[in-house]
DNA sequence: GAATAAAAATGAACGATGTTCAACAATTAT
DNA sequence: ATAATTGTTGAACATCGTTCATTTTTATTC
């Protein structure tokens, strides 16, 4: 019966998994709060640090299914296609798409950070070095003469700047894009980039 | 004697400028904090809230002290430049300069609203929408054909671009850049744009 | 100059937050 | 059945931003 113990703690730890997902996405990671995702799940409020050590450590595990989701998602995107320029258009539209349909949680795989001094465990780092390495290949294909750090620093730098104009729009903050030119935008960036790649 | 009064005032509000510009400087922006910030002041907790509405409030005031700063060297770096691509060279190369100088300070501007659901002052998006504004003349003048408006966002796009690679290579988070390639990549991301523009 | 009015500074107190831990309950092993 | 182990609990703690009745300071009036 060493069984029931054990199911009983995965259960909780799953319990404040989903509680915790459906929290973000309806509050977004800022709403989340130990008293609220405890509640939610049922739960009292220290099982919590029985289950995770901390709330960034609870976040950072939802953040990682929705990585999981939006590598899948990027990956059908491009599933069959083999020009590198399409498939870097199909991989930046569907990042839209993405953070567009799922906001609040593509939000917080970025903004998890509350903590100062948090650092993200190696895990979770090669969880979003997905996001690049998806990247790498096609840039790579369009610049053979890079060697494979080259094309991965390239595929680091396009992902940054992307995401940073996709950011900078949705999260409505600043000096962002008009959330409906961005597909067009982004489009005509990654062109401008593809070109000059070739130039 | 009514100056007396008011100069205390100023003078109370200034001592909290300068205070919270020392602690965001040395310890960042999550550093900060109404208790400390007021015991570097020299003013009771309370004193903080008749000088400004909250903390938030204090924030943006030193980030428009340090959009000041950067707005002045940024300016500074391209004076006498004439042709376009030599002025989005050097604008992108003292953006990164300003932002390994003034680190935590340049980090405050976009990083301190990132939990509370803040709204930005008119004002304070006004002082930042500069940065844009010094990149839209020579986008403009490498593509005549644009209209006003088309420059506009394509001056958002490209600096929420550099933006992003410099912000995700300096606050070593996540996929980052390495922080001593970080100049040599973005002279060759803005190489590749201005050539896929004139393409 | 004393008395009054107005304004500003104060810090204890409030309601949140994340996290801890001694007490308790449940499960497993003997 | 009893003991040992493991899991659960929520009151308590430290810290946060913010408020507000009280006190102190400054300005005005007679």
């Amino acid at each position: 019966m060493t069984q029931n113990r054990e199911e009983k703690k995965q259960q909780l730890k799953l319990n404040l998994l989903e509680a915790a997902h459906k929290e973000i996405g309806e509050n977004g990671v800022q709403g989340l709060t130990a008293r609220k995702v405890t509640t939610l799940a049922n739960c009292s409020l220290g099982s919590l640090y029985t289950s995770y050590d901390n709330i960034d450590n609870l976040i950072i595990h939802v953040n990682a299914s929705t990585l999981e989701k939006l590598g899948k998602q990027l990956l059908a995107s491009i599933e069959g296609k083999t020009k590198a320029e399409d498939i870097l258009h199909c991989l930046a539209q569907s990042y839209i798409a993405f953070a567009k349909d799922n906001y609040e949680h593509w939000n917080a795989v970025f903004e998890f950070a509350r903590l100062s001094g948090f650092e993200a465990p190696q895990w979770y780092l090669e969880k979003l070095s997905m996001l690049t390495g998806l990247i790498a290949q096609p840039v790579h294909a369009l610049s053979p003469h890079m060697s494979e750090e080259e094309a991965a620093n390239k595929a680091k730098t396009l992902f940054a700047a992307v995401h940073g104009i996709v950011a900078f729009s949705l999260q409505g903050r600043f000096i962002g894009l008009d959330k409906e030119y961005l597909e067009n935008e982004i489009t005509s960036f990654v062109n401008q980039l593809i070109n000059g790649l070739e130039a």
